[in-house]
DNA sequence: AGTGTATCCTGCAGGC
DNA sequence: TGCCTGCAGGATACAC
């Protein structure tokens, strides 16, 4: 469910609210949530004070005192509420871990289909596996070259590869399919194929999209809540993704859905052709 | 290297 | 009303 936008909307709301609390207890109610053995995840949090909090990716990452790391991905379902009412509406329906804090407080990570994963990992850890995701598409430093770099080489279709998080890091199928819409390409061309103009607006769509749907506070199809509970609003935003059969916003033809690596992709048969600019992939 | 498939789960919408 | 199927913002492991 939550990708960079979503993710970048639950930080921005959590940081004020849980930064110089600390944490007394841990309640894990569903330990397949965590992503290592409970005694220890227990073991590393208990009595650490939380400095700070960001984002890497699609991940929400609590720094804590002695610089390890709370690393919540929220998978499809997953929410982090901070001070959520205990019964009534806005009340968590599934919890699975709760954060207590010695004021009282608490941060709940509730999620119906436990697809989520929190791990507590310390700073080494949490070195490596930031290692292990791709580059920031909102960084100052990310720019159209370093988007031309990556693509290069690869056979993919572009779609699966802005998917994948070791190359670029954040986008889901929501955002993957807006900005392929926006920069009129077709989600099954192969990523290397994609020509000099093609990329520039790619590179251009991925950051704009994201950075409108932050400005909305996310896109809420069914799930996905922020911090306090409220629901993203930028989904009547969307051009193509969940629009099968309605008019494409450009050209008015229908907008098809295809399926491919498991996943829909949503698109305008009439502005996003198939064989791109020039056909072929780019091969020799 | 890349793809299709299956898996982890639950809930909801739509068809009959 | 009830049953069944398909579908879902993710990630990973497997065989080919």
């Amino acid at each position: 469910m939550p990708e960079l936008p979503e993710v970048e909307t639950i930080v921005r709301g959590l940081r004020p609210r849980i930064t110089d609390r600390r944490i007394d207890a841990v309640e894990v109610q569903r330990p397949d949530v965590l992503g290592q053995a409970e005694e220890i995840f227990r073991s590393r949090t208990k009595g650490r004070d939380v400095q700070g909090v960001s984002r890497r990716g699609k991940n929400v990452v609590v720094e804590l005192d002695g610089g390890s790391v709370l690393l919540v991905n929220l998978g499809m379902t997953g929410r982090l509420l901070a001070d959520p009412p205990s019964t009534g509406p806005g009340a968590p329906g599934h919890p699975a871990v709760e954060i207590r804090f010695d004021d009282g407080g608490r941060l709940v990570y509730d999620d119906v289909r436990r697809f989520g994963r929190l791990d507590l990992l310390t700073p080494g850890e949490w070195r490596g596996r930031s290692a292990s995701l791709g580059r920031e598409p909102l960084a100052d430093a990310f720019g159209v070259e370093d988007l031309s770099d990556l693509l290069a080489g690869s056979r993919s279709p572009v779609r699966s590869w802005l998917l994948d998080q070791r190359r670029v890091a954040g986008i889901g199928n929501i955002y993957a399919n807006e900005a392929l819409f926006r920069a009129r390409i077709h989600p099954m061309r192969p990523a290397r194929s994609l020509e000099r103009a093609e990329i520039g607006r790619l590179h251009g769509a991925l950051r704009e999209v994201l950075m409108e749907a932050i400005a909305d506070g996310g896109t809420t199809i069914r799930d996905y809540r922020d911090a306090e509970g409220e629901e993203g609003s930028f989904s009547p935003r969307l051009l193509a993704y969940g629009r099968e059969d309605e008019p494409c916003p450009r050209c008015g033809t229908p907008i098809r859905r295809i399926v491919f690596g498991n996943r829909s992709a949503f698109l305008c048969p009439g502005c996003q052709e198939e064989s791109g600019a020039r056909g072929g992939d780019g091969a020799p």
